[in-house]
DNA sequence: CGGGTTTGACCTGCGC
DNA sequence: GCGCAGGTCAAACCCG
């Protein structure tokens, strides 16, 4: 309804690639990482932090070195004791994803799912931006299908949800402005990319797609791969408390003094 | 005509 | 058990 098909380039000139931009300042942004599933989703992988290394890297331009030793994820944590407090985790409290009743049921499973008592929904790792953008939908090289819209309480701005357009992929993402700074978009993707870039059903290669794939590093073959265009627009000056309120009410426990990636990115990034 | 968006209804989990 | 809020569905609509 609003704006349609912007194009963020243009907003986030080379403000931020000018500026300085570390690891370290990445820490004091604020960007989630929600992995706190009792379980992966088979067929993704997701532990090692790759989907998250793979963004800190192009997003910093640093390399994470190979033999850093990412905490573990919940794929070797078992639930409820989880490694890596320092982690802000993203989960609500409703999640269904992947093993929604409607997958495989009838048409007309709306009026009489039948759940399977005992079966807990799995959760799928979550990754949450915060980028402050004038637009709401950012493009992030993929294509995305909205399917849902939601006001949220306490919030005047609405929820929106999207589907990567890709039938093999079930990533989703929900996009949502904050309350407090309507400025910012919080950028939340849930599960993990099975495909380069955009696929494109009607045969149209669509504009971006080249560059894009020029962009993707040629080592991350099973990659979660972070939208670029976050790395030019993603602001290090967000707030750190922001990130904590919209994480949920564990993010009580994020945020102490090394900031959200005090865990994860090696001190001898972290430039000081 | 096909794919994407809108939007109200419905479902589900959680807190009280 | 009930109500609330988040999340999803799907029909109607829009648009290229």
């Amino acid at each position: 309804m609003d704006e349609k098909k912007p194009n963020p380039k243009s907003t986030f000139s080379s403000d931020f690639s000018s500026s300085e931009t570390t690891i370290d300042s990445m820490a004091s942004s604020s960007y989630l990482i929600g992995d706190q599933s009792d379980e992966l989703l088979s067929g993704f992988e997701w532990g090692g932090y790759s989907g998250f290394q793979a963004f800190l890297e192009e997003f910093s331009g640093q390399k994470v070195p190979e033999n850093h030793s990412w905490p573990q994820f919940p794929a070797t944590t078992k639930p409820g004791e989880a490694s890596t407090p320092n982690l802000s985790v993203s989960s609500s409290s409703s999640d269904d994803l992947s093993t929604k009743p409607s997958d495989d049921t009838k048409p007309d499973q709306k009026k009489n799912k039948e759940k399977k008592k005992g079966q807990k929904r799995i959760r799928q790792p979550r990754f949450a931006f915060m980028t402050k953008s004038e637009v709401d939908h950012l493009e992030d090289g993929y294509r995305w299908r909205k399917y849902g819209q939601k006001a949220v309480k306490n919030s005047p701005f609405p929820r929106s949800y999207y589907r990567c357009t890709n039938q093999k992929c079930t990533v989703k993402k929900r996009v949502e402005r904050s309350s407090e700074d309507p400025s910012i978009v919080v950028t939340t993707y849930e599960g993990q990319h099975c495909h380069h870039t955009v696929s494109f059903s009607r045969g149209n290669p669509g504009p971006r797609e080249g560059a894009f794939q020029e962009q993707i590093p040629t080592s991350s073959s099973n990659r979660y791969f972070p939208p670029m265009q976050f790395r030019s627009v993603v602001p290090p000056q967000v707030q750190l408390g922001q990130a904590a309120r919209i994480s949920n009410d564990q993010s009580t426990e994020i945020q102490n003094d090394e900031g959200l990636l005090g865990d994860i990115v090696p001190g001898s990034m972290r430039s000081t």
